[in-house]
RNA sequence: GGUGGGAUACUCAAGCGGCCAACGAGGGCAGACUGUAAAUCUGCUGGGGAAACCCUACACAGGUUCGAAUCCUGUUCCCACCA
């Protein structure tokens, strides 16, 4: 199986400049290729993954891969997709998001030295700094029309909307992008930038701008936006991003996004996101049509991107509580076991005396103070409504006092708002 | 610039002097069912309080009234028509 005949059978190629001349380079020998992403925040997301994980793809198929961080054009803002002119991040805070950024990157893809296609961080900044403003106009703004860009969707959308218009910069970030492409043809030999579809018009830039500036052709292929089938965005949760930054988004809610796909959409992600074979998936896939209750796809998903993003040991630790967790019972658990899961998930701390005290602490004041609930009135809800559990055990006594005698191991108590929603208090 | 219409909770959208913390729909949360699904059904959905009840809220600022989201005045912003 060739790298392209991969990417279609996941679905992964929404469009392609020249495809047969690009499937014929393809086999003729290893390529560079690109992908770029904006440092607007100081840690990617699962939405940013998909481009990032091709890249992955094509240096596992012998390509050699280049992550673009998006220093200079990040300091204007990527109107594709943008309904609304964007807010200017400082030079200081796009450093520090790609110096974040540049962590996560490791590990998805293979930085190592001693191998021939080792991938590759770069910052577009380090070369459109160096360029003037005259020149830029001079050597490259001449080689694109006006037209042509005015006839991209995403400038056309914000054209027709009077309230918001586009501002001059962020009309003229697609050349910047272009520009990136052409540079790096000449600078790293680079012939293929792919990113998500909403690049598109970005990347056809690029394409042009190196066929007329250096005479070479390059090619672009956009990966699908990857969209929930009840319509919900992907990689938002309700509380916003998944984060691939632990301290953002931890290692269990990581893994429980992924257990939770819905179950039209698991097989399709086990292709979008794995790195899984064929059979393998085919195989998952059988096991969920046959036994859907059991979702082996799901914990399948979940364990190979936890595992992809933080390792295999983060990994173990959020199924381990993950299963003492939706297993059932408290009873009998080890406290190493009890340890591991708080360690999973949020937590807050009580003092034993306050505990021992008179007033004690309410279930209501624990629920707001661990984050399970925004408020005392929504603690009482949950209360009301049985909804609120202490230790797994429902608690529907208004006026519930934890005490001693909910505490486990000396120093955990386990509360749960709703089905799934947990946190630790620990007694210190 | 002139005239008319509008601004209501997360979103859409009723209400046009007291019964309004505000109909209804969507969303969200919880419960039942289940598989930590989907679909469905039920309840809840400003803050405090066990409750009675209190506080804050219907663009903003004032006013009339025993009492205003509802009436009046001014301000800001939207939309339509005219110039």
């Amino acid at each position: 199986m060739t790298i392209l005949e991969d990417l279609h059978w996941r679905g992964l190629v929404n469009d392609c400049t020249a495809a047969e001349e690009l499937a014929k380079r393809l086999e003729e020998g290893p390529i560079s290729l690109y992908a770029g992403f904006d440092p607007t925040a100081d840690s990617l997301h699962v939405g940013n993954l998909v481009p990032l994980i091709g890249l992955r793809r094509f240096q596992n198929y012998g390509h050699k891969p280049i992550a673009l961080a998006g220093g200079a054009t990040g300091s204007i803002g990527d109107p594709s997709g943008k309904k609304s002119e964007r807010q200017l991040l400082t030079k200081e805070v796009l450093d520090h998001n790609i110096a974040q950024v540049r962590v996560q990157l490791t590990r998805l893809l293979d930085f190592s030295e001693d191998i021939e296609n080792t991938a590759k961080l770069v910052d577009n900044a380090s070369w459109m700094s160096q360029i003037s403003f005259l020149d830029f106009l001079r050597d490259t703004g001449k080689y694109i029309t006006v037209n042509s860009m005015v006839s991209k969707d995403s400038v056309k959308s914000r054209m027709g909307d009077e309230k918001s218009g586009i501002s001059f910069t962020e009309f003229s970030y697609m050349l910047l992008q272009g520009y990136d492409f052409y540079h790096l043809n000449q600078a790293e030999s680079c012939e293929l930038q792919i990113g998500g579809s909403d690049q598109w018009g970005n990347i056809t830039v690029g394409t042009e701008l190196t066929r007329k500036k250096a005479g070479n052709t390059v090619y672009g292929l956009t990966l699908p936006l990857i969209t929930n089938s009840d319509g919900s965005k992907f990689g938002k949760s309700e509380k916003g991003a998944i984060w691939l930054d632990p301290a953002k988004t931890s290692v269990y809610r990581f893994y429980q996004y992924f257990v939770n796909v819905d179950d039209r959409d698991v097989v399709r992600y086990l292709k979008f996101f794995t790195f899984l074979s064929q059979e393998q998936i085919a195989e998952l896939e059988k096991q969920h049509a046959e036994n859907p209750g059991a979702r082996v796809a799901h914990h399948a998903l979940a364990t190979e991107m936890t595992n992809l993003i933080h390792g295999e040991h983060a990994t173990q630790d959020a199924i381990t509580a993950s299963k003492i967790l939706f297993g059932g019972g408290l009873d009998g658990i080890s406290e190493n076991a009890l340890a591991n899961v708080a360690g999973e998930i949020p937590t807050a701390k009580i003092s034993a005396d306050k505990l021992a005290s008179e007033d004690g602490l309410l279930l209501l004041d624990a629920l707001v103070d661990t984050g399970l609930s925004n408020s005392r009135g929504e603690a009482k809800k949950a209360v009301k409504e049985g909804g609120a559990y202490v230790n797994n055990q429902r608690i529907q006594e208004m006026g519930y006092k934890l005490s001693d005698s909910d505490v486990h191991y000396g120093k955990y108590i386990l509360l749960r708002r709703g089905k799934k929603n947990y946190a630790a208090l620990i007694v210190e």
